[in-house]
DNA sequence: ACAATATTCAAAAACGTTTTTGGAGGTCGG
DNA sequence: CCGACCTCCAAAAACGTTTTTGAATATTGT
């Protein structure tokens, strides 16, 4: 005896309160032809009930979903950049602000990062899709862009007529580099991030440039490309000293790869600062307690965070766009840029 | 002209196929009652068109989303943690081997973990639901536990009679402090982590009973609890030097903590590990590389969060449990841990 | 006071799948 | 050769909402 114990349905709100069920559901989803006393009723007994709207059957019928899905690629998770996280802090933000739910989903293979993303989209499994990494030719956006897929990145592609936020590490390599030169160095590494990521690019050309308007070339042999994995800073740093190619001054593409360098350095007895100056960028935590404090480029990722979630919601509200928001970081001077022994400053 | 572009669904690759939806349905979901070659078909077809099934139909009607639901909580989200990232990866890998998918949710507030477990349950958004920082009475798997909803947590609570994987911080805080006592050390401070969490409790009590072993009271005056944010481990070690406590050694509950702890060390001249003792928890990456190098505790995340994520699999195929697992730490000797200087080490 | 309009709700259709049910045709044993 | 049993597939019901449609009642303007 006793009833089959079916799952608690709208249908039960409708009894307990004697209305239609086609009135709850107006009730609770705030529609404007339902009398407040009414719409007061039916909040009680849901919440008496306990009752919440079925999430597959709601999305199915409304063709919404009410989620932003995040993907996260796998160099992200294994090597902790604080990167994403604080970015990921502003974006919920943003998000939950406007009745959006903020989904993480990780993409373990460089290979699946596309599959993952034709799966969110054709199952339907959110309304908006937002994603880092980006190459200057990017198969996902050109796919999502054909699709008219909601989507909105963090970084850039070669053509880069879709939304993005981005960091400008144009700007971010230029200075460095114009730093080091004012300093009195000529003889200036650049430890790159992977080169794939239009970033990398961004920040190899800002250096170039900047060595450019100071009548230095730049040499292919101060130009390491480097990654987390295989070929750390560490690495490249080895290189550079037993080769014998002489840089007086490293600037890299992240504090990662800085203090992967510093540590490199330290087994050759080479003093990260006096010996050799250093300038990181993403100002990591412990940048500020390694050593004489590494100099380095701090960004502001909660704001970027919420411009990115922001412009997600624009976005699905219909606002046509394109956006684009381009952020700048800030210059953090700290104990490793220091001017070139036995050279002249300016 | 042209139709009203209906999106794709089942009923399109039927057509293609000539084949009726049911099969179409049984054909893509592997059900044995369709012969090979009618499979192929459909799964050309489908393939060909590009269809995959509209994820809220088929979790309406087949009352499953094949998603896992993870919750972070916001502590674990402002300052990196590098705890829960590997953790992930390792859930990851063990779940989408048996066809689910792992989803990530944050907590923003410390109110909204029930409320977000709440909405991910009565929604019927997930499977089952993960989740960690868990509580001597925790509210949450009370919930969970009377609902009957399949759940895993990280950490343990008061009854612990639910499943759960965590890493035995009893253990962890006895071998530190009883290390630090082979060195001679009697005035052990204690740096906790939040004492909210089981954890901090389990590596409190195995920090007392190593010095109740030995014959040392605990001094209340030498344990302080410690955050992220107000009252760092810089603080503490603040208030011990200032106080004149006079500790000559001290266990931090993690390795954050330690590192903020070693800050202030500095700023009062008092080197890490000649002057101090030191020992921390986590081997976070840059307790390597940091001053002497910290010594600390490893734990096996990945193996942590794959068996996480096979206890998981094994409720959601109907396996009873209860499932749990507690794994070791391993000691990571560096450069911190030293003799009290002017004491006897055994 | 009457038509026109607003307000409030109920009934039923619709969303796109999976599952249930059952039927047609083939195979096998007696 | 007939019934029993497989094998393979089609039709229809079902999942739990939201949206559409339309009707009853209340309100307003003239």
């Amino acid at each position: 005896m006793g009833g089959p114990a079916r799952r608690l349905g709208i249908r039960d709100v409708a009894e307990q309160t004697g209305l239609s069920v086609s009135t709850v559901s107006r009730a609770l989803n705030g529609y404007s032809d339902v009398k407040l006393e009414t719409r007061r009723k039916v909040e009680a007994a849901a919440e008496h009930l306990g009752y919440r709207a079925n999430f597959a059957a709601s999305s199915l019928r409304s063709k919404q979903t009410n989620i932003v899905t995040f993907m996260v690629s796998k160099p992200w998770t294994k090597f902790v950049d604080p990167f994403f996280l604080s970015l990921l802090d502003g974006v919920e933000l943003a998000l939950q602000a406007q009745g959006y739910a903020l989904q993480i989903i990780m993409a373990r293979e460089h290979e699946t990062e596309f599959e993952i993303i034709r799966n969110s989209v054709e199952r339907g499994r959110c309304d908006g899709l937002l994603f880092g990494r980006t190459r200057p030719e990017d198969e996902r956006v050109e796919w999502l862009k054909a699709r008219g897929f909601p989507f909105v990145t963090v970084g850039r592609t070669d053509k880069s007529d879709h939304d993005w936020v981005d960091v400008d590490h144009y700007r971010i390599g230029h200075m460095a580099t114009e730093r080091l030169i004012r300093l009195g160095h000529t003889r200036i590494a650049h430890l790159t991030t992977p080169l794939r990521y239009t970033y990398s690019v961004h920040a190899l050309h800002g250096y170039r440039d900047a060595l450019d308007a100071h009548g230095i070339g730049h040499d292919p042999a101060l130009e390491i490309e480097c990654y987390l994995s295989r070929k750390t800073g560490a690495d490249a740093v080895t290189e550079l000293i037993t080769r014998g190619v002489g840089p007086t001054a490293i600037f890299c593409g992240n504090d990662v790869i800085a203090l992967s360098a510093m540590e490199a350095m330290h087994q050759f007895g080479v003093r990260p600062g006096p010996d050799m100056a250093l300038i990181g960028c993403d100002d990591v935590p412990v940048a500020a307690h390694v050593g004489l404090g590494l100099t380095t480029f701090r960004q502001d990722l909660d704001a970027l965070g919420m411009r990115l979630g922001r412009m997600m919601v624009a976005k699905l509200n219909g606002d046509a766009g394109p956006h684009q928001q381009l952020i700048d970081a800030e210059l953090i001077l700290r104990g490793t840029d220091l001017p070139q022994p036995g050279g002249r400053a300016e």
